[in-house]
DNA sequence: GTGTTAGCTTAACACCGTTAAGCAAGGAGA
DNA sequence: TCTCCTTGCTTAACGGTGTTAAGCTAACAC
């Protein structure tokens, strides 16, 4: 059975190739800029063959997101084999950091955008599983933490600390996307906000002071 | 000389009801749902009648936020009565962060947007000033305090301690807005996490604990 | 009374996402 | 081999958006 197989590999090959098209113009100009026609045009379709494909163009887009959202998923792959818990925290906001600065409509949509409540199964990355779920790992961590008795003792709810925890990290890497080009703040040097957020998040949450 | 200052007065009324029509639209809906015939319908002109009084929608809407934040100035004005600049952060902190709950989609488009860079003369609140610019009111808090031995000795910038205490606050504001929506996250009580950045933020940043 | 200007309208342009309908090619079943 | 039907696409269109060019009208200045 040859055909049926052939088949399925070229419509593959283009829902590929649609994706690859969103994401060069969504990398480089956002969301705004990735139009259907505009896709369609460097794929030398119409803009309706891509509905056969994708449903609308949200998502496309989530499509080329959850694509690129493995990249983060490796860094912290790397990062949970560090022992210390509190070390471990410290390297995974930095790599939370850099992958945001480093992508930033996607980071944007991702996380600077209200979007309506989407259906768990639209995405294929798995909730909860600390391997792809970023913020699964971040509570992990926390929860380590927590049960080494590394933290003040007055911070007992996982969930609680790990969202300030990204609240503080969040708000270093959308206030330089969204405000980086307003010379009216006379911005510090980003390494500079990232590393004092970190230190001062790691300090502040700590039992020991050095 | 009277059908002068007529004309200009009714000028000036007809722009207040397109902001009128505008903030309507905006508070409730946010800055897609603004729309130039939208507008034009509510205040009973066509669309076009808009741009002899505004260059463009963005314009528009910028318009409604200036007159807006106000409302901000007017808090921190309060504010700044507070002796302890420590116990005056806090306050702040709070405020900020009640303004942006209040008022998320003011809060969106200014913080959560990127923009091209504007110029300085077309918005009207003067920048630098803390009576009217909420970033040099920060800045002031965190000046006293280091100069009166409040905070940690290696903090001595106070740019860069008010970018990194912004970016907190901020963060906590921006993850509600975007995310609270995602029952994905076993989000705590928004209390809590505002709360929890708050304090976390200060014990990290002053020399004294308690 | 004439000319000018302010303030608005009508009509249109160039986009956008999306959809209904049709068409051509190729596999499936007789 | 002939027919049917599905797959994958195209053509054409709809209703929406921000924005602009051109024209009209009433009120003012002289």
């Amino acid at each position: 059975m040859g055909p049926k197989e052939r088949r399925e590999r070229e419509r593959e090959d283009t829902r590929a190739a649609i994706i690859d098209a969103a994401r060069e113009l969504f990398v480089t100009q956002g969301y705004e800029a990735v139009t259907m026609r505009g896709i369609a045009k460097k794929i030398e379709y119409t803009p309706t063959a891509i509905y056969f494909h994708f449903k609308d163009k949200e998502s496309v887009i989530r499509a080329v997101c959850d694509s690129d959202f493995s990249a983060l998923a490796q860094k912290f792959a790397k990062i949970a084999r560090i022992d210390d818990p509190i070390e471990r925290l410290r390297k995974a906001g930095h790599a939370y950091i850099t992958f945001g600065l480093e992508n930033p409509f996607h980071y944007r949509l991702m996380f600077m955008t209200p979007h309506p409540p989407m259906n768990t199964d639209e995405s294929e990355l798995r909730h909860g599983n600390p391997e792809d779920d970023a913020y699964a790992f971040l509570v992990s961590i926390i929860a380590e933490a927590i049960a080494k008795g590394r933290l003040r003792k007055d911070l007992k709810d996982p969930h609680l600390v790990s969202q300030i925890v990204w609240s503080g990290v969040h708000g270093v890497i959308s206030l330089e996307i969204a405000k980086c080009h307003d010379d009216w703040i006379d911005w510090r040097p980003m390494k500079k906000r990232a590393a004092g957020m970190v230190e001062l998040i790691i300090d502040g949450l700590r039992t020991e002071r050095d």
